[in-house]
Order: structure tokens, then sequence, then C-alpha cells
RNA sequence: GCGGAUGUAGUUUAAUGGUAGAACCUCAGCCUUCCAAGCUGACUACGUGGGUUCGAUUCCCAUCAUCCGCUCCA
């Protein structure tokens, strides 16, 4: 088989209406992707699934819609603000950029994180640190760049009207605990998940839809009593690593990536990234994190809110531990279009590609194909509304038979539908399964059952 | 943001200082009763904006976008 390259993926994915470059129109807008009528149902049936396994049948856990515009209060508190903005100099005599706070902590200063911009200029002046490329000392002055995308709330401009857009779900998750507790009667532990759109500046995005500006999470935030934290995080990490798997997801694609000492943040304990293995190399798609208690303390001390559960069996009171599986959707989505790209070798030296989607998963559950256009088009139309009542159909009567099925593997479908003469005179239809080649003759009043049978998740 | 490369139909590509040819795909028609047959026809491209020139897809500049490397990456 083929090697799957970035660039075949791209292209692919355009032909065939999965993805396109977004504004193409106007030249493109760096890194804005548009998902068309194919990657649309992929995407959203990616996140059916998600939700389907996280909240739907986990019994702990429930779902959450929150708001993408925040009280400015709420990134104070989980510290976006601060660390989310980096201290950023440009060394004049080789161009190479580099974060100011970064150089003064290896000159030896513990903690160049709580100097203002002006106290890392001078000490990179007074001390004469070098550029670490070209080992000048030939700095600009600090541009700060801010990684959260700001906007204005109401008409005028007015830096007091200033807002963000979320750079992740997780604290809209935080900031609605006590509500979502409360009025589910919820008792820990408990997860609550959901499934929206963040916004990230990143200073280098890339690599097709992995990195973007714009990009959807799907994240769960499981609260649970301290001490019990590691066990939790034991369990999500198999957990999400079966999500995967049962997706189709090959396992030796698949690699769990245990975080160092140093690598941890300062608030967690544990953290793994689940990692794949994608054309251009391993990259996290699932990042599991155990967050103790920071985020919800944080929201305590700047909300005056207390945070705090009492447990009715032991009558204590604490702060839950949380434990954090983050997903990103469109790398989900990319892991899952490279899971699913194959190659087949044709008799003659051709090949044709070809996607294999988990059924589930697949855009189209069925093409309907009438065998003849002029005999059998009326009645396979007439299947056709009907079967769409339940999943995504396609309707295909252009070109010959054998075209028609190949068009509809080239994009996934699992199962293509042949309307005949044995249709218009029994009632029956030639039911093809994708991955097996099998053909079954089953009645018409069969089929919408026996599909939803094989695209079971 | 820096350095390098690239930009011609949906895709892959050819040629050219005198405005572009193909293959596949797509569409219509004929044919066709189960896996890319055939025939006829049709649509579609020089990323954008300037400059040089009688004339630019071709040369120059800018810009936008993509790729590779650096840097960054909760």
């Amino acid at each position: 088989m083929e090697k799957l390259t970035m660039e075949k993926l791209v292209s692919f994915c355009k032909q065939y209406g999965f993805i396109f470059q977004g504004s193409e129109i106007y030249g493109g807008l760096a890194n804005t992707w548009d998902f068309g009528p194919l990657g649309a149902e992929l995407k959203s049936n990616v996140k059916k699934a998600w939700l389907k396994k996280f909240v739907q049948e986990d019994p702990n856990n429930v779902g959450l819609d929150s708001a993408i515009l925040m009280n400015p209060k709420t990134w104070e508190a989980s510290g976006h603000i601060s660390t989310f903005s980096d201290p950023l100099i440009d060394c004049k005599a080789c161009k190479s950029r580099h974060r100011a706070d970064k150089l003064v902590e290896d000159d030896g200063v513990e903690d160049a994180g709580g100097m203002s911009n002006e106290e890392l200029v001078n000490y990179i002046k007074e001390h004469n640190i070098t550029c670490p490329k070209c080992g000048k000392n030939d700095f600009t002055d600090i541009r700060q760049f801010n990684l959260m995308f700001k906007t204005f709330q109401g008409v005028t401009e007015d830096s007091k009207n200033t807002i963000y857009l979320r750079p992740e779900t997780a604290q809209g998750i935080f900031a609605d605990f006590l509500n979502v507790q409360r009025s589910l009667r919820l008792k820990v532990p408990f997860g609550i998940g959901q499934v929206g759109k963040s916004f990230r500046n990143e200073i280098t995005p890339g690599n097709f839809i992995f990195r973007v500006r714009e990009f959807e999470q799907m994240e769960l935030e499981f609260f649970c009593k301290p001490g019990t934290e590691l066990e939790w995080f034991k369990h999500y990490k198999e957990y999400c690593k079966n999500f995967l798997i049962s997706l189709g997801i090959k396992e030796e694609n698949l690699r769990l990536r245990d975080h160092s000492e140093e690598e941890l943040s300062f608030y967690s304990n544990a953290t793994t990234d689940i990692e794949y293995k994608f054309p251009f190399g391993w990259g996290e798609l699932w990042g599991i994190a155990s967050r103790t208690d920071y985020d919800l303390s944080q929201h305590q001390k700047f909300s005056n809110t207390s945070m705090e559960y009492l447990d009715p069996e032991t009558n204590e009171k604490y702060i839950p531990y949380v434990i954090e599986p983050s997903l990103g959707v469109e790398r989900l989505v990319l892991t899952v279009l490279c899971n699913s790209y194959h190659t087949e070798e044709l008799e003659g030296g051709d090949s044709r590609e070809v996607m294999k989607f988990h059924p589930y998963l697949a855009p189209y559950k069925v093409t309907i194909l009438p065998l003849i256009k002029k005999y059998h088009s009326e009645k396979a139309m007439e299947v056709y509304q009907n079967l769409s009542k339940s999943f995504m159909c396609c309707y295909d009567d252009a070109g010959n038979i054998g075209k028609r099925y190949r068009r509809s593997d080239v994009v996934g479908t699992p199962f293509a539908i042949t309307i005949d003469d044995e249709t218009l005179n029994n009632n029956t239809v030639t039911v093809r399964d994708r991955d097996t080649m099998e053909q079954v003759i089953i009645s018409l009043d069969e089929v919408e059952n026996y599909i939803n049978q094989k695209i079971k998740f």
C-alpha cells in the first residue's frame, strides 16, 4: 500500500468534499479549514461517538453547553491571562525569536515569570545575555504575544469591554460546577462533558487541521474525592484508549506518553498524552491530566464562591479533585481520516483510494443504486426517501453500476443497495457490505433494521 | 515571526514574452440487468495586486496561501 502523505490527504479531502481551504476564493485565510458536506457529517459523527461514550453511556457523567464568551475574571482565575501571554523578543542579528523570561531563567533566575517586561529587558541588557543562536546581544523590545483572541462586548471598542474567546471549554465547566451539581443532585464522583469551539492565537499553526486557531474540543472534567484521583486517572487512560480502538484506530499507531516531572504543570500530579502516528510524525491527540483541585480553588478564590462539596456519607467538606481528558475534534477527525485511508491494488496495476471508516462514523451509511437508470430510478428514489429518514443516504444513478459502487467505496460508505427488477416484482434488494464484500438479498422492509444493526457503536 | 521552496481546470500535469494542451474526474446523451467497458458531446485553469513591455501565465516587486526547516506549542 502506498504511504499516505499529508499532501495526498489534503487533496483527497478537497476532491471528495470533506475539507476545503477556508476563504479559498479570496486567496484563503491562514489555517482555516471548512468542513464540506462529507467532512461535516464525519465530524458530527465523531462528536456523537464521544458524547455517547463519555456522557450518554457513562452513568457518572452529564453534558453541558457553556458559552464561548465568559466574564474576563474567568481567565484571570484560570491563569490564561498570565500564562497564555508570552513575552517574546527577537534577535536583531539573526532574526530568531525567543521568550524573554526563558532567557532570563536560563541565566539562573528562579522565577522570571514574575518579572515585568521592563525588568526582563533591563536584566537582559545588564547581564549581557546573548542570543542562544548567534551569540550576539542585540534584541528588540519585548512584544507581548497573547494566545487568547480578544474582542469587545458592546458596540464601543472601549478597553473596559474587552472580552476573550475562550481558549478552552474546560473553564465553562468549572464555572458551572455548582449549578450542575445542584440541579442534577449529583454526588461525587461525577463528570461533566462538553463539546464546543475554542480559539487560540497559536504562534505556529499548521499540518492541515492538526493545529488550527479555531477548533473544537471534547472535554470531560471528572470530579472525585481527593486521594482517589490517580485511580480515576488510570481508569480514564484506559477508557480513552479503548474508545479510540473501538472506533477502529489501529493500536500500533497509538501510544501513551506520560509526562515527566519537569514537564508536568505545577498543579498536575499526573498527565498522559495519547499520541497518534500521523503522516508527519507522532502528535498529541488526547491530553489526560490529573489537575488536583487547582481549577475549582482558583475559581473559589477569584469569585468568592465556595466550591466545596459536602460528602453526604462522611460529612466531610472538600474541593473535589479533577481528572481532565481533553480531546481535539479536528485532531480526532484527522486521525480517523489517516486511519481510514487505504489504497487498493487493482488488476492491471492500477490502484484506487478507499476510505474504510467505522460504519458509525461514515458520512453516508448507504448508497442507493438503481441498476438501470431507465427502469429503476423511480423505485430507487422512493427507497432513498424512505431510508433517509433513518440515516444519511447517497443516491447515485450516473454511469454504470460498477463505477457507482466504486464511487461509493471511495468516500467510505459501508453499504450499497441496488434496486433491480426483483425489487419491482418481489420487493427485495441486494445489499452489499463494503468490508466483507458480501451481498445479501433481503426484503425492502428489513433494510433499515439490517443497516442499523451493522452501524451500531 | 525568520530562512528556503512552491503556486496553471476539482485532481495530476505540459508548453509559452503574442493570453494555454493533455489525462483522470465531473456533467449530458447513446449503450448497459451487479463492481471504474465503449461511443458522442460539454464544462472548467495561469492565486491576487502592481510594475516593466506594443503585449505578461512567462520577467520584476508586493501581497495572499501552502509545504519544509527554525522558533513556539495550556
